[in-house]
DNA sequence: AACACTCCCAACCGCTACCTC
DNA sequence: CGAGGTAGCGGTTGGGAGTGT
């Protein structure tokens, strides 16, 4: 969209972008474009982005190309708004990961990284920031204790509002060509770089409930639960030996569960003469968590069986903003 | 109708990590 | 082991659409 001209001026720094060469084309696709590179991928499959262009018979660099296909083109790419159930789940994981938007991402199907972050800074952090939450931290922007019913909430009309069903057609988002929508998500463990399969997040809602319903307190010590790693079709929804992706799911579930503590509460609070006001979703896991020890504990016991550094990057955060 | 302003989001940039030789 | 190439990430930009005056 920016430089819409056919052919790119070259930078007159000496960092020289892939796509800056003379002669290759930036801004808007054209349609004929998006067929080119459609068809070109439908043949040939994803990858060699480097050469892709001269070989799809287009006149972009291999960057711009994949970042077409990525937002853009895929097939399983979910256009339209983003639904409330969607942006909940946004705000959790965000709150859990931070700007790692591909992570983010990865667990909602059928959305982009780009579009979560674009959603993020144009839609929610104002959203939080009318909010009095700071939209980084999730903590409130004023920090004077004593402010705290200001920036609260009311509870959703709806009542609790746990991980959402996204997906009604299940078989929508599959593993598909590798690739930021790919099924599977890039992940950073400290220096290293995972793979890590999406995880259809409707398992992850049953189960959680079936948790709350049975012992759910196998979440809260991160047990790494086999019963998690398939579905009823066989799929291969879940990973079950990555233990980060289940360590990560059993975050998220157990911010559910905060959100089902906390709205309880509210409720039972709702008598008459306790005009208390209503816990803040968005706060109430980092209520929840407190000074971090449930999130020590937690991770002390989910990552027993790896290295302290495949997690640190992931526990930095979790220790800057809980 | 014309202009100004704001919002949205597709696309690009710079950086980093991994891979290959 | 180091260099070069490649892929992917998060941050940023800016044109177009929408809205207000």
């Amino acid at each position: 969209m920016r430089n819409p001209s056919s052919a790119s001026a070259v930078s007159s720094t000496s960092k020289t972008p892939c796509c800056s060469k003379v002669g290759l084309k930036r801004g808007p696709w054209t349609p004929e474009e998006d067929e080119l590179l459609s068809s070109y991928i439908r043949r040939e499959g994803v990858g060699r982005w480097r050469t892709l262009p001269k070989r799809a018979g287009l006149l972009r660099c291999g960057k711009s190309c994949r970042l077409r296909w990525v937002n853009y083109l895929r097939p399983c790419v979910k256009r339209g708004h983003i639904a409330p159930d969607e942006e909940d789940l946004i705000l959790r994981l965000h709150r859990l990961l931070g700007n790692r938007w591909s992570l983010i991402a990865g667990r909602i199907p059928g959305r982009t990284d780009n579009e979560i972050k674009n959603y993020w800074n144009t839609h929610l952090s104002k959203k939080l920031i009318s909010q009095g939450i700071d939209p980084r931290t999730h903590k409130p922007l004023n920090p004077n204790p004593n402010s705290l019913e200001d920036f609260h909430t009311p509870p959703p009309a709806s009542g609790l509002n746990p991980i959402p069903n996204l997906d009604p057609n299940p078989n929508s988002r599959g593993l598909q060509e590798t690739g930021v929508g790919d099924g599977a998500t890039t992940i950073y463990k400290g220096n290293k770089r995972f793979r890590e399969i999406n995880v259809n997040l409707d398992q992850d809602h049953s189960a959680a409930f079936e948790n709350s319903n049975g012992n759910w307190q196998k979440s809260e010590g991160f047990t790494i639960s086999s019963n998690l790693g398939n579905n009823e079709e066989g799929n291969i929804d879940y990973c079950t030996d990555d233990a980060f992706s289940s360590f990560l799911n059993s975050l998220i579930n157990l911010d559910v569960f905060g959100n089902q503590e906390q709205q309880q509460q509210y409720q039972r609070q709702q008598q008459p003469n306790h005009l208390i006001a209503p816990p803040d979703p968005l706060l109430n896991s980092a209520q929840t968590f407190g000074d971090g020890a449930l999130w020590e504990a937690a991770i002390t016991s989910s990552t027993a069986a790896f290295s302290h550094d495949e997690y640190k990057r992931f526990i930095d955060h979790v220790h800057k903003h809980f």
